[in-house]
DNA sequence: GTGAATGCAAACTATTTGCAAAGGT
DNA sequence: ACCTTTGCAAATAGTTTGCATTCAC
């Protein structure tokens, strides 16, 4: 996620770069792996103490119609969001020590994805794929 | 999914086999995509008038944990409930009119944890696969 | 008869909306 | 100066919990 760029595309739109936001956006930049809105004030209000979840929700809404961040679904139902850019190259999380590595999407991803569109009949334009399990050193201990 | 095998497994487990129970599972049988605790509601009361929303919930937790429905999520944050043989884990959701759609898992997703395991030495336990596009009908119009 | 299950109401969690005040252009 | 954006408080939606009553065993 280049922070310059999107302050640049939003002011190119007509929305105004607040310090609110640019919170928000910083915080989310530094992203990891996908954060709660919870996660995302905390980061961001260091920067802009007076932040409000409100407005973290709003700007998570504004970023992701603008395609900088994915909304990603937890079981419990809440949502986590992630910049697009992680969600492209897909994650694997240790449910152990948390720890969460990427790995480059393969040919395999490809393959399912012609399948399903050929069974389903929908143009597939994006997808979003987590991998849970014990990495190597918390698999030995 | 089959009614009468459920009710004989409810029993061994030491459930009870009440009215309310018996039609919600029935509204599940009859599913033939995911419902919406609402819906199974609405459809439940046609044989148990009674029935109550907070127990569509308790059955459905309980079906899922006995591994007969499965929890779908949608887009809007609420979740969804389908039979398990309907599902299998993966789902797509278009992005202009929300609607999921479950598919099956193929050897494609077998194929890629497989190597994925071998690139990281990870043990896969869980996998959380999202498609996003847009359905048929939305495509064309 | 006994204890599990029910259903109502109330609590709770995540998210959205109304509105006066603050702040970016 | 204008008008978007903010942040609070309140509203809303989905889901869960407390508890007296009901019902399967």
């Amino acid at each position: 996620m280049d922070i310059s760029l999107i302050y640049t595309e939003l002011q190119k739109e007509g929305f105004r770069l607040t310090r609110s936001r640019r919170a928000v956006i910083e915080a989310m930049a530094r992203a990891e792996s996908c954060m709660r809105p919870e996660d995302v004030l905390l980061r961001a209000q260091e920067s802009c103490p007076s932040l409000g979840l409100v407005t973290v929700y709003r700007t998570l809404r504004l970023l992701s119609e603008l395609g900088h961040v994915r909304r990603v679904h937890f079981d419990n139902g809440c949502h986590g969001y992630a910049p697009s850019a992680l969600t492209h190259g897909h994650h694997i999380i240790c449910r152990n020590c948390q720890q969460v590595i990427e790995f480059p999407g393969s040919e395999a991803i490809g393959a399912l994805i012609a399948q399903v569109e050929g069974q389903t009949g929908f143009a597939v334009e994006d997808h979003f794929l987590e991998l849970m399990g014990l990495c190597p050193a918390c698999r030995d201990s």
